[in-house]
RNA sequence: GGCGCGGUAGCUCAGUUGGUUAGAGCGAUCGACUCAUAAUCGAUAGGUCGGGAGUUCAAGUCUCCCCCACGCCA
């Protein structure tokens, strides 16, 4: 039994996400510690909400919310639809928690004792209808070089001329309108990036077995123009981490507030102290220190490709600036984007299938099998509702749940709702034994390296072979004939419905779940042995004929759909 | 403009350290079966592996140049 630290990475606060976001992280990583769970080994598999920051500030003040209610409000939405697609988390924390908060400032101040912070004072915009520094991004003027009217403060986007704000001819706020700008004198704290950067590049470098996808974004900050930069983790805003070092006040940096993109990866640690503080567990150390009990931990990380920067350099520059015993990832597992319909998911414009969307119109286990088969790993994927309709239909409703639904009505019909008895296995079913043993074994090493739609593909393949097996032997044919080596062969049949209700579980969890309470079995520990798997059920144990475990996906509702989310969301 | 990931059968994708007639699923066609959600199983379908040049006994798989799509950055 081994110990697997598992984190995804934590989705911001503000909305709800689109099934590209889900794919990207949370969804892998609960298929990853589904697996090693059933597996026997110890799982803590933890996320939580990311929640500071200007964007919850601003979707706050729209919603006419304080932003600590809101922030609570959505954290308990984003809750409640995790739950929704059976997302495993041991913990669901929230950066804004006290937790975090203490150990951020903590981790602030043991950097500064490290020589690793330094403080700088620069020029930002300040919006006086506003009342608060502008973020580039928030900043809007006419290009000095071109003319266009809607250049932002980094960026004319229309003649591409790189920008400072107070180039802009009439800026303003694009979140009041406000021309009243001025430029203001403000002081941040630096992390010195650079000064670990040559551990980070030794880092990676040893990290040979990480997807390219990880290693190469990486690789490309470490390397581009003048190397890794410093950067700034304060900010001038209220909603955030207090700057502090340790318990103690910072001179010269009252009022202002950690970088969300510090705080947040510091999250990932002070989640395993609420889960702790949750009464759900307990000695979060062993998890997190070396010195405690951590270093036969193997923490893997999920992420979708937008976050690999923050993961492979800026989060590993804390903690190996840190110089304490903090564990360091071992394996980073990132993914590209999911397309809709040609073109992107789109949170501003609604566009694409959102989580709580998804839920409404059908069962998780729909979404999982179909996002988890077309993963994003090695391009960008795309979905379409042709391909998700017929995926689907095919994959779930006829090869898996049509063999559910064939072997149990015919062993009602010709026997009764209870395995019958019969001869032992033959040499048919020992092929079969043996056939499945070697998928089996192609199942667990691509569920072991996370490779995610080579898994899926594996465990078709072995719901496949239940169907050919039905085929070559043909009970309903033996029957006539010898009715006992029938009873033999649906016994096999009866059994492969409990070994898919056990092997799908990572993938399809209710469903799986559905199968198992139908088979009547409780108990369904992972095969070790496949012989000893399909001889679980004996003669006579008795199980129930289920309601269709899969429906199929209509030529309309598939038409309704596209329509209906190819538009604006209210 | 720089960089990154890709460009393989109609579609979605696999193709390890270069090596037998380039694979899978879906779709299509034909056949088998009839227990089942008109489900299943089998067979077939001739893709210049984006284009060109090169290295090699041998390249989808390495080198160089070019084209296309997407993304990131300046």
């Amino acid at each position: 039994m081994a110990r697997h630290l598992i984190t995804s990475a934590i989705p911001y606060i503000n909305g709800i996400k689109h099934l590209g976001n889900l794919v990207g992280s949370q969804l892998p990583a609960d298929l990853y510690a589904r697996y090693l769970r059933q597996r026997g080994h110890e799982v803590l598999f933890l996320c939580a909400t990311d929640e500071h920051g200007t964007p919850a500030e601003l979707a706050a003040a729209k919603a006419g919310k304080p932003v600590a209610d809101y922030c609570a409000e959505m954290h308990d939405v984003q809750a409640e639809i995790a739950a929704g697609f059976k997302l495993s988390f041991d913990h669901f924390g929230r950066s804004s928690s006290p937790q975090n908060h203490k150990l951020t400032q903590a981790f602030a101040g043991r950097l500064s004792d490290q020589g690793l912070i330094r403080e700088v004072t620069e020029e930002q915009v300040y919006s006086n209808a506003d009342g608060r520094f502008l973020p580039d991004r928030y900043i809007e003027g006419t290009c000095p070089n071109c003319g266009f009217d809607s250049a932002r403060g980094d960026q004319c986007d229309n003649c591409t001329k790189q920008l400072d704000p107070t180039d802009l001819i009439d800026a303003r706020s694009t979140i009041s309108g406000s021309t009243d700008l001025e430029v203001r004198e403000t002081k941040h704290l630096y992390l010195r990036q650079s000064a670990v950067k040559d551990q980070i590049a030794k880092w990676i470098d040893s990290k040979a077995d990480w997807p390219i996808l990880t290693t190469s974004i990486a690789k490309k900050w470490l390397t581009d123009g003048d190397g890794l930069q410093d950067r700034g983790i304060t900010r001038d805003l209220a909603w955030g981490v207090p700057v502090k070092n340790g318990d103690a006040d910072w001179p010269s940096m009252e009022g202002k507030v950690f970088y969300v993109w510090f705080d947040a990866p510091i999250e990932y640690i002070a989640c395993a102290q609420e889960w702790v503080d949750a009464g759900k567990g307990n000695e979060w150390e062993r998890w997190w220190r070396t010195d405690a009990g951590a270093d036969d931990v193997t923490y893997t990380q999920f992420m979708g490709k937008d976050n690999v920067p923050f993961h492979t350099l800026s989060f590993p520059a804390t903690i190996m600036g840190m110089d304490e015993d903090w564990k360091l990832v071992d394996y980073i597992k990132s993914f590209n984007y999911l397309n809709y319909d040609g073109g992107q998911f789109s949170t501003s414009r609604g566009r694409g299938v959102f989580m709580d969307q998804a839920l409404e119109i059908l069962p998780a286990d729909y979404w999982r099998w179909w996002l988890l088969s077309h993963a994003p790993e090695s391009s960008d994927a795309e979905f379409t509702w042709e391909s998700f309709q017929t995926d689907v239909n095919k994959d779930l409703a006829d090869v898996l749940g049509n063999f559910i639904s064939r072997i149990t009505k015919f062993c009602r019909s010709k026997f009764s709702e209870a395995v019958p008895e019969g001869p032992t296995y033959g040499p048919t079913e020992n092929q079969l034994i043996a056939d499945l043993t070697a998928k089996l074994a192609e199942y667990q090493g691509h569920m072991d390296t996370m490779e995610v739609r080579k898994s899926a593909a594996d465990l078709r393949a072995i719901w496949v072979l239940g169907n050919e097996y039905l085929q070559s032997v043909a009970p309903w044919s033996t029957f006539k004939t010898d009715p006992d080596q029938a009873a033999m062969q649906v016994r096999m049949g009866l059994n492969l419905c409990r070994l898919y209700g056990v092997l799908s579980a990572p993938f399809i969890p209710d469903a799986s779940a559905d199968i198992l309470a139908a088979m009547n079995a409780s108990d369904a520990p992972w095969p070790d042995d496949i012989a000893a798997a399909v001889n679980t059920l004996q003669a006579g144990h008795a199980f129930t004929v289920s309601d269709i475990t899969f429906r199929k996906i209509t030529d309309d509702e598939r038409a309704a759909w596209a329509e209906k989310f190819a538009g604006t969301r209210d």
